[in-house]
DNA sequence: CCGATTTAGTTTATAGTGTGGATCATACTT
DNA sequence: AAGTATGATCCACACTATAAACTAAATCGG
């Protein structure tokens, strides 16, 4: 079923090609070219004839060769760290059905330290990509200039790089956090913790930010208790260890992210402190798990389907249009409430 | 920055070639192939000069032209559906971190129904992948059978595709419900019942068969109660609901999936049902939640890593030699006890 | 010891790789 | 007669592979 080479390397069958086609039919390649590329000046009898011979030799068009022609890959890269973290998934599966909608294909990277991504963004250069979607990943903005020099259209997804040459759709994070310092501080709590994320993340960052600079605006009494994390479960459970067993526990904590927050309400059941009443606990993201009965968190939900859509709408714009300058598209979080804080009218 | 053509389409900064980085140095354009493709017979002192002009020109090798003359692209595709159910995720990018390591990338494609699977295939072989891993996905046959025929290799992960031309890698689910059938016998449960995942996926049909099989050995006196369900949190917390209010509710419930089991579980406690001694609950897959102080779900681990590393394995198999056989690679899951099913010695 | 011949080490020239697009030729329409 | 639909020819796309050509050092016979 398959031919060697003398040095015992597979050689691939030889697939069928245009020109193969077109010998079969008696006609010349281009036109059969023109065919497979829904070209409408070719005769309707022809056309016909040249499908069927096509599936007879089992002939598929070369997007390879085709690429190489016309200088169009028809494929969007993606680069992506922590993919398991849980709301990347949908991120990514959203993504790749919208693009395959969209005619195109998308290659996928991962990949954990900033040195990494970096050292495999030569790679990426490589593949000839028709545009490059970057999430949540910390890497280095010469690197990514570099793409933008060349041509090719970058879009952060939900992250910042200030100062640099790219487009960005984000969630507006710096007023996500102010609304949850504004929810904290309506339903009474007075004793504040804040729960990060990976330090280096502009989500992190904003997030934090928002809810600092509101809480200092509204004139919190007491001091802001900080916790580093990480945007995972077992974060969560160990940090929240830490501020409920201190002599002043917080009464109100606010995680960097959803899946933070799930390790903190654990804890605090374990430690049989009730929720909402003692620990008010609010998330970030609105992941699935938030919204299980046995969890139903407080948290910012992120518009994410309109993100994406926002996302694809400007890439496709930068890919059929001149060079156009950076947008920076920003998105409202929306504050849902549910079991995690006290409810409103309820000033305990 | 950007140059157009007549039709006001972007033409692309013209990225420097081989040829251009050739001019400069004033060498012919293979020797500069040859100094990118690690061939040794580039002279040092040449190599070097040729090195320093490319970076200068900012020239990146082109993939794509180097696909087309070597006919290997580098690209190995995935085709996964339900990238969002929670065992998918690390599957995905462990697949992914460990075929960048080996130097090639990663082209992934979703999928829901079965249908649509079907019309990306076409699309699919026009990228002439290296190879074609399919992983949990419902597709036909004959389509699969179209990558064999062109010597492209074709490997399921953990699903299984009777009768047909193609490796496998799968957890031995048949030999898991095994597994389960008799924890929860030896555990002293009496009237048990099973929850189905997706019902035309392979996964779900052996533990099925593994789980009643083995019921039926060991001779099982109350019948089986069977609830149709799927590989998500919804329709666990619903089946259990159905199952968990009849006049006669089993006393101890397997899923399909892990997934399944958590809303199980939380639909469980909200009946106030005492687990596990009024019921026993158990999964499978061993996702990150299982163990969650909050679940602490008794399952069965499928072993991914060494899952992966095996299909890895047997790709670069399949990339380096002629046609092989299509090899059939099962491995067993392990039990995990943890707090969903009584403990050993306490028959009840 | 010296010019001739090998020889290993490099480099170049040329021919693909499969397709799309531009231009040109032909036949057919009106 | 010009105009249009269709098809053919040729070349570019950016690279790799192969064989041929060149270079310089090494060996050798006289």
């Amino acid at each position: 079923m398959q031919a060697l080479n003398e040095n015992n390397h597979k050689v691939g069958l030889q697939k069928a090609t245009s020109v193969d086609v077109a010998r079969l039919v008696g006609v010349s390649q281009s036109t059969v070219s023109r065919t497979f590329s829904n070209d409408h000046s070719v005769a309707a009898k022809t056309r016909e004839k040249i499908l069927e011979a096509a599936h007879q030799l089992g002939y598929t068009p070369n997007a390879i060769a085709r690429s190489l022609s016309t200088r169009q890959t028809n494929m969007v890269g993606i680069v992506m760290s922590n993919i398991t973290s849980p709301f990347q998934p949908y991120v990514l599966e959203k993504f790749i059905q919208e693009l395959q909608k969209l005619g195109r294909q998308v290659l996928v990277f991962t990949a954990g330290p900033k040195q990494e991504i970096d050292d495999i963004l030569p790679v990426v250069m490589q593949y000839q990509l028709d545009a490059l979607i970057v999430t949540s990943v910390t890497l280095s903005s010469e690197r990514l200039s570099e793409f933008s020099r060349v041509g090719t259209p970058v879009i952060l997804f939900n992250r910042r790089l200030p100062g640099e040459n790219v487009s960005v759709v984000c969630c507006d994070n710096v007023e996500g956090g102010r609304l949850v310092a504004n929810l904290l501080l309506d339903r009474g709590y007075k004793h504040l913790a804040y729960i990060a994320g990976s330090e280096n993340s502009s989500t992190n960052r904003d997030r934090h930010k928002g809810f600092v600079d509101r809480l200092d605006e509204r004139g919190l009494v007491k001091p802001l208790l900080r916790q580093p994390g990480q945007y995972s479960y077992e974060a969560g459970y160990e940090a929240a260890g830490h501020l409920l067993e201190r002599d002043d526990p917080p009464d109100a904590i606010f995680c960097a992210s959803d899946i933070t927050a799930l390790g903190v309400l654990d804890r605090a059941r374990e430690l049989q402190i009730k929720v909402p009443n003692e620990l008010g606990i609010v998330g970030f993201d609105d992941i699935p798990m938030a919204s299980w009965s046995a969890y139903a968190l407080t948290t910012v939900r992120q518009p994410v389907e309109q993100m994406i859509d926002a996302t694809l709408q400007m890439l496709l714009t930068q890919l059929r249009t001149t060079y156009t300058e950076p947008l920076i598209k920003l998105f409202p979080g929306v504050l849902v409430e549910r079991q995690s804080t006290r409810p409103a009218n309820n000033l305990h």
